[in-house]
DNA sequence: CATGAATGAGAGTTCATTCAT
DNA sequence: GATGAATGAACTCTCATTCAT
């Protein structure tokens, strides 16, 4: 069971992603973060210091996930086409939900705040290590084109950046997300997978 | 020649391109301003009334250099690859600049305010239009592959919106700018004339 | 004729010397002083960052008028014991005047913040300067002891800032005051001048 | 043996020394004593309820020392000389160490809480006492000269006073103290004893 | 007795914006 | 047209202190 402390982070950080989905990053006060919690300003203080410290407990929990879904589906011993697949499809999934704009949040995030620029080179690198671990997978196999791993995963994770901050900015029809998305399946399967 | 309104107008813009460039867009506020072009607060306010409105004058003043140079480019006959070509190559030279700062001010400005959303589209789009009539131009040719004009451009173009925010965000060594930025010719290039 | 701003500036160190009166440095705060004044939070921004500014603002204007005092007291070419005699008048007055009641915020100020020790040093400084050459010149007429100048200048320093604060904190009887200013003239003084 | 209590008691006001040194009173928080103490806020509450009850434990202990060691000094049948010998040396070696630095606590003490000024008097009265008494003895043993022993004694404490709150504040050299000090022999003892 | 989560008041500070001169 | 004094709204952050467990 957790604690009375965990219990009041977690339900914080769950106003708290509210509150960025809504108006992202800048525009979320502590005072805001009062409201919604029904905490008092000390009571807030005690637990996070800053919106800033509330996103990153969010942004790092997120790529937690992604690395245990991908251990997981490495475990299951899934080819690298059907990881392909599936991360393809979890992003498709991703960018059509509120959540997508919780990317904007994080841009701001990224873009505000010195640390907040740490964080997210930490979380690029972190999203490009898993790719290229994929991309290895994928021409071991003998499916996914030649090159330089690092090189090509980077190229995927840049276009999705791009794609995210777009979709969560002006919003994006489905078709034109899973055209876009598609590409990524285009540019890394060898000719004859296609 | 230009008015003394019009001479002011442009020393104000230099003066908060230098300033975007230093700080971003939304740590710079009116009083910087002032104090950077040493007019007097009721004396800037006549010519600009936020921040905002000078980012768009400044952005759309690029937007316009691109299309211009864009334009010549057709009119002295050049072929598509010369054309992406050069387009490449303005691109790395931009990214390795300090004008690459400009691109996080810009992205903030997108991020923070209603109407920076709004240019921001327009800015994608009518980078979106050039560049699809670009690709039309190349398969006109046969030198590019083949695919729905626009569906192509935006790929691009959501790719080099990344890398210009990695590159803003975390700075990058020019070898992988170009490695990256040649992903392009790769992606649109026919096999037979890579 | 003032300007309009040093207008306001004199009226906010009027009723801020007021404010330090009734209640201390440390109890006055910016709010305060909006309220006593009536200007906005930014209207007094504008003139003073905080009441340190401001305290150092009267504490400078004190050493000023101090110094001009005894100048001109010079230039009249009246003698050391005159002079004597003058200063410790002026103290005594001082001490029995509201205004002793500023010695008690001067004192927090050198206490509670790093830059009010600076000037209170200063402050101690010029008035060991200012106590010395008296000293110097009296030994010169022959008529107060001999041994070092600063020395001497400091032990009276000294012992008035003790009866300064003494008197700021619990009060004081004149006739206590009186008694003891004239341990000075006392110990200055060469027997035989008593 | 101390109870469990007296123990934590003075364990507090060891650690509290140590912080009103490093910091002075105003500065030292319930809060620092939390985290200096190891104890929890309710664990502290218990024993002490202000920072104020601290300090006023730790002036009275230091009076209760000093009036011990002058009723010490006078069953052994010393001289006044000898204890005023005694009594600046006390002082030389208190100015010269880190705990001088506690003078600055106990007078903000004073200027900042209604209380404090109440237990400031009593020390100066206590202190004005005993020297009352020091400078009577000299009298009657015909070394110290002439006139109310209780307007001495104030003359000698308000000095020291001013020394302690200098010295705190600014430092002072060695030199600068023992010239100091030794002026109260100077003071005190008539000239054919000098 | 001890713990530490929570309260709530209030100080400081900054800025976009207006408007009398 | 330009100046710069003034407004007022917001937000951040910090503590002393309480009280359920």
């Amino acid at each position: 069971m957790l604690s009375k402390s965990e219990r009041t982070k977690k339900m914080i950080l769950e106003k708290a992603t509210e509150l960025f989905i809504q108006k992202g990053y800048s525009a979320v006060t502590m005072k805001d973060v009062c409201e919604a919690t029904g905490l008092s300003r000390g009571g807030l203080y005690r637990h996070f210091r800053s919106t800033g410290e509330m996103i990153i407990s969010l942004i790092r929990a997120e790529q937690q996930n992604a690395d245990n879904e991908f251990k997981e589906a490495l475990a299951e011993g899934k080819s690298a086409l059907q990881i392909l697949d599936l991360f393809i499809d979890t992003h498709n999934r991703f960018l059509l939900s509120p959540k997508s704009a919780l990317e904007l949040a994080a841009n701001q995030f990224a873009l505000l705040d010195e640390k907040g620029k740490q964080i997210n080179a930490e979380r690029a690198w972190t999203t490009v290590k898993r790719t290229s671990h994929l991309v290895r997978l994928g021409q071991e196999e003998g499916v996914f084109i030649d090159g330089d791993p690092d090189s090509i995963a980077w190229h995927i994770v840049l276009f999705l950046g791009g794609l995210r901050t777009k979709t969560a900015l002006d919003g994006a029809e489905p078709a034109f997300i899973y055209s876009q998305t598609n590409w990524i399946r285009d540019f890394l399967l060898k000719p004859n997978f296609k």
